[in-house]
DNA sequence: CGTCACCTTGTTTTT
DNA sequence: CAAGGTGACG
């Protein structure tokens, strides 16, 4: 018990230890925000405070929640199988799998993950005749999704103008449809959870009595949707039943100031929020910093904690954050330091071209390695996922072993999809975006007109593809209802079976390994196969020591969700001695001795597209501040003067960021070519092409030039003749053409 | 109906 | 540069 708090500073102290109410901690990068998470658990049980069915424990990814798991396993005596963690949305997941009647599901509701949903959205406009240039179903479903993660469903969405009242129209049919198919996808789980518990009173005090404490990890992260989750559930003792929501599907507004009025509020679970809002990097994705304000001031928080000493990085890369991240504003305020000595020089590269920079960073790494750093303590961060493929190129040809992370999820793979989607077919008949993946696939002379036609049957009987089948005549009636007869043979021969014979089966019978086998490319995929079946082998055997699900007994269901829900990180190399390739995205929430964060450019990091956004920069900012608080030792930035983007090389400028970071923290190392240097640079580009000295009115690609209005610039191309034009990039400015004639441009 | 070739088009981050 | 979609052909 006493081991459990020895070794925290006084703040880790103060925040594990705090008595039974609402907090908000804040906890900088490195500052053991996960220990003080799962310690206050700990702390809470093995003081008798609350048992493991009052905790709830929230997360984000699956990797944070096995962590925890994991962690508290090692700390208490006790199986933590009672307590509930997880992310979001495999808790709301859980929750309505356990109520779906009173969610108004199936009890096989199937879970439709980006893809599925797109798809689904294609469907629902082909039916509905809806011209998809004039509503591109990427943007639709990006509509859809910002208003359920806001809590706003189609009813009462704001139709502002006819484009958008016809956005809400398709919304409503994209709910109905839905429905109709018993699917949910991504931010269903949890509007559905939310307004199950906002409109069955006895459903919601039974949860808000159990979960005596919740607690929250990146809570910067959340959304508006996720908070309101998370303040009903925190709110027992709401003071009057007509302060909260009540019939139907409420909004917001009203109930959250009543809701919370301390003194009234009961036996409410209390809230024990952690997070960092300068690692905020979710907003283009519906996450809320706001929501860190509103927590302390709703809540009535009367100091925040602040966990700012770092345990991980020396002191120049804390001072290299502290220094980039102060460029914000309007931040909660937060110093990182550390007692562990300014350690290393941050080193600079810059490289000729992105194949320069990258071989320059293989052959950093393969000195790192030499030195003693372990491979896997080696990461190459990137910002975008295109990035990895030069990276990965000159590590192969070095014999690098190298682990990319992210990319396509196993259960993202089409084989897998495939095979998966007879599986849901089964399970759940209604399921058109199954049965549209696999109508015709193998090929079974099903095309695109008989599809057509089924489509029109099952939208004038308001049924589903499955069940308007039957209705089809001639040619096409007898193949499609052939393919029902497949499946309807299927369930009946896999009925009896458990889960991984069941999708042995179903691989075999429904011809997929059959045509896997005739492909050439074939092989992997057929591994892929196999590989389900034992990721479906393992699963149950997992299940099987979790009795504590009964609600999820049905093992295809809950392996389903398992596929929608958990990306699966099934990936080659997987344990080996092996130097990390992620994007910054991916690499929060780890670190490593040594971190090369790549491509720093203008237009690349930050990315062009965030110049765009609100506060697009400064959600840039934060994401190179995550990049920068990963190094534990040893820290490189690099970028290039050239970069193959698109298909063709751009010319590049140097990230505002690193104008950003104290000169004194860094070393320039390498060569510094120049296109005006004409000796080959130390790292270049194999034997490059040679470069058209073409110059136009006395500039040529490449150069820097200083223009008055857009600042510094580099010459991308041009076009001579009498009227000579150039164009530049301006970085932030963007990309000019300019008339050489107008234009006043000096050199640099 | 199925396949192949060409064209376009869009390229940030993801539970 | 890649993937996805469209159109022409067998």
């Amino acid at each position: 018990m006493s081991d459990l708090l020895a070794n925290l500073n006084p703040e880790q102290l103060a925040a594990v230890t705090l008595p039974p109410q609402h907090a908000l901690i804040l906890a900088g990068a490195g500052s053991g925000k996960t220990r003080v998470l799962t310690t206050r658990i700990a702390w809470l049980i093995s003081t008798g405070q609350v048992g493991p069915h009052g905790v709830l424990a929230v997360t984000f990814t699956n990797k944070a929640a096995k962590e925890m798991l994991a962690r508290l396993s090692a700390m208490l005596p006790i199986n933590p199988r009672g307590m509930w963690i997880g992310t979001f949305h495999g808790l709301c997941n859980r929750l309505l799998r356990a109520h779906h009647r009173e969610a108004g599901l199936p009890a096989t509701f199937q879970i439709l993950d980006s893809a599925d949903q797109l798809s689904a959205i294609k469907r629902l406009l082909k039916n509905l005749n809806v011209d998809d240039e004039k509503y591109p179903p990427r943007e639709l479903a990006h509509f859809i999704n910002a208003h359920k993660e806001q809590g706003i469903r189609a009813a009462q969405a704001e139709a502002y103008d006819d484009y958008t009242r016809r956005r809400v129209e398709l919304y409503a049919e994209y709910e109905a449809q839905c429905q109709r198919e018993g699917v949910a996808d991504f931010a269903e789980l949890l509007l559905r959870t939310y307004e199950l518990l906002c409109r069955n009173e006895p459903l919601r005090r039974h949860y808000q009595a159990r979960f005596r404490h919740i607690l929250v990890d990146e809570f910067q992260d959340t959304n508006v949707l996720q908070y309101k989750w998370l303040k009903l559930l925190a709110s027992y003792g709401e003071r009057s039943p007509a302060a909260g929501p009540s019939q139907g599907r409420t909004e917001g507004g009203d109930d959250e100031k009543t809701l919370l009025a301390s003194d009234e509020r009961g036996e409410g679970g209390c809230i024990f929020a952690v997070g960092d809002d300068d690692q905020s990097i979710y907003a283009f994705r519906g996450a809320e910093v706001g929501n860190m304000r509103d927590l302390e001031r709703e809540f009535r928080i009367a100091n925040v904690i602040r966990l700012e000493q770092n345990y991980r990085s020396h002191g120049n890369i804390l001072d290299a954050a502290n220094a980039l991240i102060k460029n914000n504003r309007g931040r909660l305020g937060k110093n990182l330091w550390t007692d562990a000595g300014a350690g290393e020089p941050i080193r600079v590269f810059e490289g000729f071209s992105d194949i320069d920079e990258a071989r320059f960073a293989v052959d950093e790494v393969r000195e790192l390695i030499r030195d003693g750093f372990p491979p896997t303590q080696i990461a190459l961060l990137y910002r975008s996922n295109a990035q990895s493929r030069v990276l990965e190129h000159q590590l192969f040809s070095a014999g690098v072993p190298y682990r990319v992370h992210g990319g396509l999820r196993f259960f993202d793979r089409q084989e897998v999809k495939h095979a998966l989607a007879y599986l849901r077919l089964i399970a759940n008949p209604d399921d058109d975006t199954a049965f549209a993946r696999v109508v015709n696939f193998p090929t079974r002379g099903i095309g695109s007109r008989s599809v057509e036609a089924l489509q029109e049957a099952a939208h004038r009987a308001n049924s589903s593809l499955y069940n308007a089948a039957a209705s089809l005549t001639g040619k096409a009636g007898a193949a499609v209802g052939q393919f029902i007869r497949l499946i309807e043979t299927l369930r009946a021969e896999t009925a009896a079976l458990v889960l991984p014979e069941v999708i042995e089966h179903l691989i075999d019978r429904s011809g997929l390994r059959a045509y896997y086998l005739g492909e050439k490319e074939g092989r992997e995929r057929l591994e892929n196969l196999d590989e389900l079946v034992s990721a479906a082998t393992a699963f149950v055997q997992e299940e099987e020591g979790t009795l504590a699900h009964p609600e999820e007994s049905d093992a295809a269901a809950s392996f389903l969700a398992h596929a929608s829900l958990e990306a699966g990180e099934h990936q080659a190399g997987e344990g080996q001695e092996a130097v990390q390739l992620m994007t910054v995205h991916a690499a929060k929430g780890l670190e490593f001795d040594a971190v090369f964060i790549t491509g720093l450019e203008q237009g690349l990091f930050p990315h062009e597209n965030s110049a765009q956004e609100r506060d697009g920069l400064e959600e840039e900012r934060r994401l190179m501040y995550v990049a920068v608080t990963r190094a534990r030792r040893r820290l490189y930035l690099t970028h290039a003067q050239t970069r193959m983007l698109h298909g063709q090389t751009r010319y590049c400028l140097s990230s505002l960021f690193l104008e950003e970071l104290p000169e004194e923290l860094l070393r320039r190392v390498g060569a510094t070519p120049s296109f005006a240097a004409s000796p080959a640079p130390a790292y270049s580009a194999a034997p490059t092409r040679q470069r058209e000295a073409s110059t136009v009115g006395g500039f040529r690609i490449g150069q820097s030039v200083q223009h008055a209005k857009f600042g510094l610039g580099v010459i991308v191309s041009a076009e001579g003749g009498a009227d000579a034009r150039v164009q530049i990039n301006f970085g932030a400015h963007g990309m000019k053409w300019l008339a050489l004639a107008y234009a006043k441009l000096t050199p640099v």
